[in-house]
DNA sequence: TAGATTGTTAATCGATTAACAATC
DNA sequence: TAGATTGTTAATCGATTAACAATC
């Protein structure tokens, strides 16, 4: 599918304008245009019309986008038309708060299992989760052929449960360990770290 | 400051590079290069070069980099070579998460206070934090001329916080929430949103 | 129909890379 | 010194924007 070969800056814009359009959605609208899409996500309207362009015509001369049409064909674009299995690794404050929040499965994800690396969690249950032992990792993944992992372990950490991911058949992670992975180049890594966003703006501020 | 206008696009890998010359800087390294530092980022050295370039000259050739010299360089250009104080909106699980979470401080961010609309939590005690009400904010921002926020309010309640905190003074945002925001363009705003990072992964995933 | 908005082209703009003289 | 690596230039590559014919 994939059309010829879309670059990834374009790919990386497209769960955004599914996330606003949903949320238009929400508020009784029904069509849009690239213009007022535009406003909402911060991008120009020439873009968002270039973009979606990569992947076919969706829109109509004079009247725009129709809505659900329109977010109904990027969720297939991005395979969230079906909801993908999710492993969470390193059971901490954070992974706790992940494995709690309810905002992934109706965008496309489902956490499966849990795991962490102290005996002292291990066994343990967590709403409907038992904490898991990161030494079953490679089994559980392999046997159940789940792509996508969360990683919510500490930095020191996070290569080494990487290496194990991956070689499990791994190929997507969330990494929210504060430190830049290797992996080989049919794995992708997308990073959360709140501080490189901070440090991100900061550069910015004048004064204080 | 500021040189003359740095791209943003730099300024964005510029923490990125911070955090792993701190990282290698407690692994025992003295010194780096371009290229290894790239390996570890996933970034050219060419480009490594050229972006710190924008700032000044801070190797020598023919031994690279001295890593606790380069990092003081970059925490001074980002201005984390001080504190920020910030301020947490929204405590909910996540929210708790974010405030028990060691990581800020010894990289440039300290949270002050934190804030809920519910009454049930305003007044409760959360560690050394007691939850103030949102109504509140805008005398604190105030008062003490805090310019960062963080924000983990629903989705709902997200843009009419930020008006709120926008016209308190605050000129950067780092949004939990998954909705764009709309802000006057001298204040930032940084997202970050689990699921759109997800999305941006299965685009490239095979079969299943 | 007239007005609006798409999809697309060509032009512009900006970012990345390759290469190398300078020099530690 | 010889080897290594920087900072920088010029060339390449890619992304964004402006503009407009097509058409709903």
């Amino acid at each position: 599918m994939n059309s010829v070969n879309v670059p990834d800056i374009i790919v990386s814009r497209l769960p955004v304008y599914l996330r606003a359009l949903q949320y238009m959605a929400i508020n009784g609208s029904t069509t849009t245009s690239s213009q007022e899409l535009g406003e909402k996500v911060g991008i120009s309207a020439a873009q968002i019309r270039k973009d979606l362009s990569q992947f076919g015509e969706f829109g109509k001369q004079g009247t725009g986008y129709h809505i659900q049409f329109l977010t109904e064909r990027l969720q297939q674009i991005l395979k969230v038309d079906k909801v993908w299995d999710v492993v969470l690794v390193g059971m901490g404050e954070l992974g706790h708060a992940i494995l709690r929040y309810q905002g992934f499965s109706h965008r496309g994800f489902q956490i499966v299992a849990c795991f962490d690396s102290d005996p002292a969690k291990v066994g343990t249950q967590v709403g409907p989760y038992t904490i898991g032992n990161v030494s079953d990792i490679a089994d559980v993944v392999k046997n159940a052929g789940i792509k996508m992992a969360m990683l919510c372990v500490p930095a020191t950490a996070a290569q080494p449960v990487t290496d194990k991911l991956v070689e499990a058949g791994i190929k997507g992670i969330l990494n929210y360990a504060p430190v830049s992975l290797t992996v080989p180049n049919n794995v992708r890594v997308q990073y959360i770290d709140p501080v490189i966003g901070l440090q991100r703006m900061v550069y910015y501020m004048v004064g204080k």
